[in-house]
RNA sequence: UCCGCAGUAGCUCAGUGGUAGAGCAUUCGGCUGUUAACCGAACGGUCGUAGGUUCGAGUCCUACCUGCGGAGCCA
C-alpha cells in the first residue's frame, strides 16, 4: 500500500513509498528538489547526492516533468516547507518517462490551457478548485441528508419542451423528438409529493449563445423541493444551506483556499440570516444610484445585480419579482397579484445569481389558467396538473448553480475553471 | 446575434514600411536548501487564411476564420 501525501504527517520519521508524478524539479551537482504530487496533495522530495549515491542521484537529475514514479523516502518535518513536511528521498523507480509535457512552469493563455484541459487539471490551482467543488458537493449531501431530505434523480432526457425550445438541446428518442433537461424542477415537485423533502443533483443543458464568465452550456444544479414549505420556509432553507457549504469549505479546504489566494475574511461571516430586498425596493435603490435604464417590470441585467450585491457583504435575496417576468408556476403574493413569491439569491463580489427559487402554485384551476395564458401544451403538462388534483399541498423549492457557487467561494474569475471539462459556446474538446 | 480586443518559435510575448527577436520548454555544460531557481551554449519560423497597396508588408487596406472580454438570456 502506498502512502498518500495528505497523510504524511502521520508518518514523521518513518520510511514511506509514494506513488506520484513529478510536477517540477530543481537540481544541481549536489542536491535535487522534486516537486511531487499524488492526487491527494503536493510535497517536496529532497535528493542529496552524498546520501543516495551516484546512481540514484543521476536518476533524479534525469527526471522529466509529469513522469510517473514511485519514491521511497523518509518523512521529515521541515519548517521551510509550506506544508510542514518533506520527503528525504532514498530511492526512485520511474514508472513511465514523460516527454515534452505541454504545460511548462511558465505563463500560458486560456485557449492553450483549455485545449490541454485533460492535463491542466493536474496543476495545483485546478487541483484545489476540483477539491473545493468536491467539498461543496459533499457538504450538500451532508446538509440535505441531515435535514430529512431524500435525493431523487429527475430524468435528463425529456419529452415535450416545457417553455420554448430555443434554449434546449434537441435530440431523438428513437422516432420521437426529445430534449436534454434544462431543469428537473417539475419532476422534483412530483417527487416532493411522494417523499416530502427531496433534492436533486445533476447536469443541466442550455443551448444559449451566452459568452460570459458566468455561463456554461452544460452545468450542474442542485434542486431541492419541499412539501408544506411556504415562501418564508424556503428562504430559510436556502440561507442555512449556503451558510453550511461556505463554512464547510472554510473548515475542510484551508490549503486549497490558500493555494487560490482567497481572501478568507470575505467568507468567514457568511452565516444565516441573509439580507433581503424586495424587487420594488431594488428598483428604487437602482434609480437612486443613477440607473435610469431600468423601469418597474424589467428584469435586472448583470450590472444591476452587481450594484445591488455590492451594498451587502453577504449574499442578498431579491424577492417578489413582477409576475410578468417570471415562469408560469410561481405563486402570486396573496396581498397583490402583480408580484410572485419568489427570490433570487445574488452572491457578493459580482458573482451574480446563484439561486432562483419560489413557492409553486398548488391550486389546480389557477395553474391550469396560467398554462393556458402562457400558450403552453395542456397535454405536456397533464401529469404536472394532476399533482394539483390528487392531494395538492403548498410547496416550494429552488435551484442552485454549482459552478457559480464554486467560483464565488473559490474567488476565481470564470466558471470554466470550476468544472472538470467545461462545455462552452465554442468548446466541446477535450 | 450585437459591440470591443487579439492571432509572430511547442508556450508567453516584443518587433512603430527596410536582414525574424527575447524568455520559458527541449538538449548539453556549470552552480546553488531550491521555491515559475539561476548562469552559459545549442535547437527552434509558411508572422491565422486569402486578396490588395508599395521598389519593398509581421507592420498599411479589405474580406474571412479562430480565440478572448462584454451585452442580451439565465443558474
Amino acid at each position: 500500500m502506498k502512502t498518500m501525501i495528505k497523510d504524511v504527517s502521520k508518518y514523521a520519521g518513518e520510511e514511506v513509498t509514494i506513488g506520484g508524478w513529478l510536477a517540477n524539479k530543481r537540481s544541481s551537482g549536489k542536491i535535487a528538489f522534486l516537486q511531487l504530487r499524488d492526487g491527494s496533495g503536493f510535497i517536496q522530495g529532497v535528493v542529496v547526492k552524498e546520501d543516495v549515491g551516484e546512481e540514484v542521484f543521476a536518476k533524479a537529475k534525469a527526471l522529466t516533468q509529469e513522469s510517473s514514479l514511485y519514491v521511497i523516502g523518509t518523512v521529515q518535518r521541515d519548517e521551510r516547507s509550506p506544508f510542514g513536511f518533506e520527503l528525504v528521498v532514498k530511492d526512485i523507480e520511474v514508472i513511465q518517462d514523460s516527454k515534452d509535457y505541454p504545460i511548462t512552469p511558465k505563463a500560458h493563455g486560456t485557449e492553450f490551457l483549455m485545449d490541454n484541459r485533460h492535463l491542466w487539471l493536474r496543476s495545483k490551482r485546478q487541483h484545489a478548485l476540483m477539491q473545493i467543488r468536491n467539498e461543496i458537493i459533499r457538504a450538500t449531501y451532508e446538509f440535505f441528508n441531515e435535514n430529512g431530505f431524500s435525493k431523487v434523480d429527475p430524468p435528463i432526457l425529456t419529452g415535450s419542451a416545457p417553455e420554448g425550445t430555443s434554449e434546449l438541446f434537441a435530440t431523438k428518442y428513437f422516432d420521437e423528438d426529445a430534449y436534454l433537461s434544462q431543469s428537473g424542477q417539475l419532476y422534483m415537485e412530483a417527487a416532493a409529493m411522494a417523499l416530502g423533502k427531496v433534492f436533486s443533483f445533476g447536469p443541466t443543458f442550455r443551448a444559449e449563445k451566452s459568452k460570459t464568465r458566468r455561463h456554461l452550456i452544460e452545468f450542474w444544479m442542485i434542486e431541492p423541493e419541499m412539501a408544506f414549505y411556504d415562501f418564508e420556509d424556503n428562504l430559510e432553507v436556502q440561507e442555512q444551506y449556503v451558510s453550511h457549504i461556505v463554512q464547510s469549505v472554510l473548515k475542510n479546504c484551508p490549503i486549497q483556499l490558500n493555494t487560490l489566494g482567497r481572501d478568507l475574511s470575505k467568507l468567514e461571516h457568511i452565516k444565516a440570516p441573509f439580507p433581503r430586498i424586495t424587487y420594488d425596493d431594488a428598483i428604487k435603490f437602482l434609480h437612486e444610484k443613477g440607473f435610469d435604464d431600468i423601469q418597474w417590470g424589467d428584469d435586472f441585467g448583470a450590472p444591476h445585480e452587481t450594484a445591488i450585491a455590492e451594498s451587502y457583504d453577504k449574499p442578498v435575496f431579491i424577492t417578489h419579482y413582477p409576475t410578468g417576468i417570471k415562469p408560469f408556476y410561481m405563486q402570486p403574493d396573496p396581498n397583490r397579484d402583480d408580484v410572485v413569491l419568489c427570490a433570487d439569491l445574488i452572491a457578493p463580489e459580482g458573482y451574480g445569481e446563484i439561486i432562483g427559487g419560489s413557492q409553486r402554485i398548488h391550486d389546480y384551476e389557477f395553474l391550469k389558467r396560467r398554462i393556458e395564458e402562457h400558450n403552453l401544451s395542456m397535454d405536456a403538462y397533464k401529469w404536472y396538473l394532476e399533482l394539483r388534483q390528487y392531494g395538492s399541498v403548498p410547496h416550494s423549492g429552488f435551484g442552485l448553480g454549482l459552478e457559480r457557487t464554486v467560483a464565488w467561494i473559490s474567488g476565481v474569475e470564470h466558471v470554466r475553471e470550476t468544472i472538470p471539462f467545461p462545455r462552452l459556446l465554442n468548446r466541446l474538446y477535450p
